[in-house]
DNA sequence: TTGCATGTTCCGGA
DNA sequence: GTCCGGAACATGCA
């Protein structure tokens, strides 16, 4: 479940292990992965260019090299593995970049996301399908701003990648249960309040998440239970509920996170 | 066996 | 124009 807290742990990884070095050879093991190239189109863009310094957007990893740059998405099941050229592949490496020293492999069980090709911010900006600035980068006037021209409900807009781009499914529910806002509370009836509560929470789980490399189960936090048969809510022990809010599920608190008063 | 989960896109309807 | 729900995509797991 790569939220915008994995892809930059992917960045720091691909950083580590891969940025400068020199691409000897492509493997596609699956072509299907490839969203907007061939195996032909990708290895000629690639072989024998440097892989420069990795960059994310939302959940996005941006490689540039040579004219190109490359773009990993992750779907749900995607990471990256670095590995020696001799390790066994794994039934999921889709995509290989054969470097001096090693192999990076995509790796991805159920192949939503894939890997593109793009040259230039602007078609890289395409592909991505135009999101909206990076969770982590907002400020508080940047996303007081943005929910001032956001109606309906807040949690399926802070899950929209054209509005802000890094929050999913997972991360969404811990921002409003520790801002204590309900996840079908309309936009427009949130308080000044609630709306600043909601982006301290929102950089605070960010932050947090980001240092580890990944969003942990904590104590204290929903992670930490949200995946228990009967969840109990960490700060009041009351049974957590769980339903369908803007086509996912989320899981809330009843009694923290009152009122889903609409509009 | 069936349904569920996840991120994104696309489609139809309000 | 906006917003919402639902389907589709792929795959392993309960």
């Amino acid at each position: 479940m790569p939220e915008l807290p994995d892809v930059e742990g992917f960045r720091h990884y691909f950083a580590r292990h891969a940025a400068g070095r020199r691409v000897e050879k492509v493997v596609v093991l699956d072509g299907s992965l490839l969203r907007n190239t061939t195996a032909q189109g990708l290895g000629r863009a690639l072989k024998g260019r440097r892989l420069g310094r990795p960059a994310r957007h939302g959940k996005w990893l941006l490689v540039p090299t040579g004219e190109a740059m490359l773009l990993f998405h992750f779907g749900m099941t995607g990471e990256l593995r670095w590995t020696s050229k001799l390790e066994r592949r794994h039934p999921h490496d889709r995509v290989v970049l054969d470097l001096e020293g090693g192999e990076l492999r995509y790796r991805n069980m159920r192949k939503f996301g894939g890997v593109w090709l793009g040259h230039g911010e602007r078609e890289a900006w395409e592909i991505m399908g135009r999101p909206g600035p990076d969770a982590l980068e907002l400020d508080q006037n940047g996303f007081l701003e943005l929910l001032e021209r956001r109606r309906g409900a807040v949690k399926p807009a802070l899950m929209d990648q054209k509005l802000l781009a890094g929050i999913g499914n997972e991360l969404s529910d811990e921002i409003l249960w520790q801002a204590r806002v309900h996840p079908r509370r309309g936009i427009s009836s949130l308080s000044g309040r609630q709306r600043s509560r909601l982006f301290e929470a929102m950089r605070h789980v960010l932050r947090e998440s980001v240092r580890r490399g990944r969003i942990p189960r904590r104590r204290g936090w929903l992670t930490a239970v949200r995946a228990e048969r009967e969840p109990a809510c960490p700060r009041c022990g009351t049974l957590l509920e769980r339903g369908r809010v803007g086509g996912r599920t989320a899981c809330w608190c009843p009694r923290c996170q009152r009122s889903a008063r609409r509009r």
